[in-house]
DNA sequence: CAAAGTAGTCAAGCTAGTTGACCAAGTAGG
DNA sequence: CCTACTTGGTCAACTAGCTTGACTACTTTG
């Protein structure tokens, strides 16, 4: 690979990890969880509370996109909805017990790949790979919003 | 960042990088290509004269999305369609000049981009960087297809 | 030369988003 | 305290970008 194929590279990169993650996940029976899922559960685990805009801002989708999203993960048991205590409008989400299990899953399995990675090029190389990539984000969140929009 | 954040940290730097890129390329006068359109341009600069088939087996989609996808893209001006020279079913795609006009231009932004961060981490790690995740495709790609599949 | 395979087409349907109009509840300024 | 504005969420209609499945025309294989 070339300079000018970064892109690619990050991509394909976060296809392998997550293909990784999602098939094992379904094999522990989350069989009902789309990757973009797991952003919002990782955006819950540590904003316990949000609204549904505020998810929808987080993932870069309209806060009717939002509510649909939050609408599926309540039916199938892995978030909650509480009435927000002072604003009647607003609900507060929250992880349930299996919306947490899942959630551990997904980085007990994150970590497993992260290992086997570590394994193939070094644990500090890995260690600065991860750092480096925070530097980038910390570099271009001052000029852009950095999301995790779900689709391209 | 913790351990378990690395498809997090792969995703929005991949989103970082592709927004630029893509808001650049808009500024630029191409206004009409999708980052889904990028990865089949890069495919066909490596193999011109490919099919609609094998540009889907590329991109992880269907045959019947590739054509269309195809169709797009010609009707644009991106790409060009000439008879396949013995098999009269088929067709082969090749960039046309404001196609590779395109990409040329792609990778420079990607460069541009690239050379802002080895100034942030220096030279060497992202080029180490480059290599383990280079590193890291080649060996999921014996156990699992590494797509570009453009959609979650 | 018949059977199986392959490139592309046609048509219908689906998922995950979008835009826009709206209401009820909260907030700020005169 | 009103009035004006803002904000959280809902409803409804629409769209992009795929999917599946059935099909035709051509090619390959045994």
């Amino acid at each position: 690979m070339l300079q000018g194929d970064l892109p690619a590279l990050l991509a394909m990169s976060f296809r392998a990890i997550m293909d990784q993650i999602h098939g094992q996940l379904a094999a522990d029976g989350f069989t009902d969880v789309r990757p973009a899922h797991g952003f919002a559960f990782h955006f819950l685990s540590h904003r316990s509370g949000a609204t549904a805009v505020e998810l929808g801002e987080h993932l870069g989708i309209t806060k009717q996109a939002a509510v649909q999203l939050v609408d599926e993960l309540e039916k199938r048991g892995y978030v909650e909805r509480t009435p927000h205590p002072t604003d009647r409008r607003s609900r507060l989400i929250t992880l349930s017990p299996r919306g947490w299990q899942c959630i551990e899953q997904v980085v007990a399995l994150s970590r497993k790949t992260e290992d086997h990675w570590a394994g193939l090029v070094g644990e500090d190389r890995l260690t600065k790979l991860r750092e480096d990539l925070v530097t980038f984000l910390g570099d271009a969140s001052r000029e852009q919003t950095v999301t995790l929009r779900p689709v391209w």
